[in-house]
DNA sequence: AACTATTTATAAGA
DNA sequence: TTCTTATAAATAGTT
């Protein structure tokens, strides 16, 4: 929408990528009231710089109340796929990686959805996120009086990359 | 961007509402997926209809990180209005009922932009926001071998509604 | 689900 | 950076 019809890859040109940056973004902020307005629902959007910088907007709702209904979603999900029971259990690492090769032939077998296969994947990083979440959450807010009563945790650090890389 | 200009307010037909919604939020994860090849960024919309029903995507990264950067930057935001000491050391309800108004003045006092103001009611928000995020957690993946060992979590059912319709 | 008249977003230029 | 304007793209109403 411009002088130019220009094709969807990366501007290598430094001050017009970011010129372009400021005005996409704003252009998808305005986007996203519109169609929360327009439509009664709640709209979220998050967008992170290259140098890292954080921009967010939410219309309908507050941001908090948007993340966790997509946290409740993946939780759901994940509890669909059968993986709720034998994660629940606190599996150690050698036993989920032979877990999530059957699941997915279960999966086929079962004629569950490529949709389904590829939010699997998704999952598993939410179940991690979950994790960190609750690192993250208790470092700054949920800090105990107790702390050495803390029980060890379901860490990202237990899990190396090719946990996940497994699925991609 | 259609026959006629559409003012931006609720939709009132259903069944256009519908079509619109549908029309627009395709439109808007597109534009969110330009935006991120673009300027490669990572860009997250979240929409939950006025159903319920949960659209997401992701873009340059994978939802769960996106999500685990805007958490941060709220705790360092936090962090910054001085805050977190206070909530850190788990004031019981009424210390943080009187907390909230004298953080108020102070940032009145210093010439603190608008911006903070407005956004300390969606930073404590997001307070809870992790404590939820924890608890849906540990009932989804966390519980350990030995739950009654759980600490006493602070739980969004600690603070009533006039905690957070204070700023409002 | 397709079609098109229009509006809107925006790329390039000032 | 902010404003302007030609043009591309999105979409409202229609079929």
């Amino acid at each position: 929408m411009g002088r130019r019809k220009v094709e969807i890859k990366r501007i290598e040109n430094k001050s017009s990528r970011q010129v372009t940056f400021s005005k996409r973004r704003n252009g998808l902020i305005e986007k996203s009231r519109q169609l929360s307005v327009l439509c009664e629902s709640s709209v979220a959007v998050l967008v992170v710089s290259a140098t890292d910088k954080l921009y967010s907007s939410s219309s309908g709702d507050n941001m908090s109340k948007i993340i966790e209904r997509y946290q409740i979603q993946q939780a759901d999900d994940l509890k669909t796929l059968d993986l709720e029971e034998k994660t629940r259990n606190y599996l150690p690492h050698k036993e989920l990686l032979k877990l999530v090769p059957s699941n997915l032939e279960e999966a086929n077998v079962n004629g569950v959805s490529v949709d389904s296969l590829i939010s699997l994947e998704e999952e598993l990083e939410t179940a991690l996120s979950v994790t960190r979440s609750t690192k993250i959450g208790k470092q700054t807010f949920l800090v105990t009086r107790d702390e050495t009563a803390m029980l060890p945790e379901f860490s990202s650090g237990n899990y190396p990359p090719e946990t996940l890389s497994l699925l991609k």
